[in-house]
DNA sequence: TACCAGGTAAAAA
DNA sequence: TTTTTACATGGT
């Protein structure tokens, strides 16, 4: 017994080419033929949606589910898989803005249908740049994965993410020994806390304005600039919003639109103003287009022989 | 071995 | 007020 939902997301979209842009990070090699095995909370109930693309235009998702769903556990996987998968974000006006420009033309060309893929909620999407801050993406990574490892539920053969009600529960040593630093290891209890006891409420920044909502993110104890834009740009997906501090986003809009190397904030922003107001989905296109470059180098001399991404990229550590 | 990675808050100057 | 510093892990 199974329920199948369709889910019709703006075109284009390329969930394959997706999958392969979140994962390019990622040390461990996953090969799964373009499907999201996704661990959502439906309500109280957790399950195991699987999520393929079917070909054809309008686009359409179907994300698959054991057992029976309720009305209100429908809407709920229609609303979480919407989100994940960004079905309300329509391309067309950013490759349009893209088109006029000549690096920016092309790698939109060469990844059409990326969108990034947002995790499933803003709390978890606020963990994930907690985890991020400073530390190279693989060894964010790492942290991760113990944090699944330790605290998360699983579901089909597959972890969903710790509830706040469950980080709050756990120790400071139960954190520290998944590699975060005590301050980090704070940050997430204070955070997981508050918003287990309903006192924060991520989900509802939502709706906010932009302002306000980066007001309040940079209130909260651990949450500086970096990683309120990041919220902002993947968790609340607003496409204009661009971490311009960010190490990565330096490298490679210098690399890309600059005339070289790493650039300073300002000099980041500046290079992105054609891309108004698309600015962080135009980063994200350079990030990805970086970041597969580099891991096609890396198949090409393993003697794997994957696909050609364009040209060779600058060597880095970057990651969507 | 050092040094750098999608930074931040708190201490020191 | 502005400038340093500690911090965790993984790759080079």
């Amino acid at each position: 017994m199974a329920e199948t939902l369709r889910i019709e997301a703006a075109g284009p979209y390329d969930l394959r080419l997706s999958l392969e842009a979140a994962r390019a990070f990622s040390p461990e090699e996953r090969r799964d033929e373009g499907i999201l095995r996704l661990p959502l909370r439906l309500g109280g109930r957790l399950v195991l949606a699987e999520l393929r693309q079917t070909s054809g235009t309008p686009v359409i998702l179907e994300a698959r589910v054991r057992g029976r769903l309720g009305e209100a556990e429908k809407k709920e996987l229609h609303r979480l898989v919407g989100r994940v998968a960004w079905a309300g974000l329509d391309l067309r006006p950013f490759y349009c803005l893209a088109s006029r420009h000549p690096v920016m033309g092309e790698v939109a060309g060469r990844l059409r249908g990326l969108k990034p893929l947002r995790p499933a909620t803003v709390f978890e999407m606020a963990v994930i740049a907690l985890t991020e801050q400073q530390i190279s993406m693989r060894a964010a990574y790492q942290v991760r994965r113990m944090l699944l490892e330790k605290l998360g539920e699983r579901v089909d053969g597959e972890t969903a993410f710790p509830t706040p009600r469950r980080l709050a529960s756990s120790s400071m040593a139960e954190l520290r020994t998944c590699g975060l630093s005590e301050r980090k290891a704070q940050y997430l209890l204070e955070l997981s806390r508050r918003v287990a006891a309903g006192e924060v409420d991520l989900e509802a920044l939502e709706g906010w304005e932009e302002e306000k909502a980066r007001e309040y993110l940079t209130s909260l104890r651990g949450f500086g600039p970096w990683t309120a834009s990041y919220i902002l740009a993947r968790g609340l997906g607003i496409p204009d919003v661009v971490p311009s501090e960010d190490l990565g986003v330096r490298t490679v809009t210098g690399t890309y639109l600059g005339g070289g190397g790493r650039v300073g904030a300002e000099e980041a922003l500046r290079l992105l103003r054609p891309f108004v107001p698309f600015r962080g989905l135009a980063a994200f296109y350079l990030l990805a287009q970086h970041r597969l470059a580099e891991q096609g180098d890396r198949g090409a001399r393993g003697g794997g022989g994957s696909a050609e991404r364009g040209p060779a990229a600058p060597k880095g550590n970057l990651d969507i």
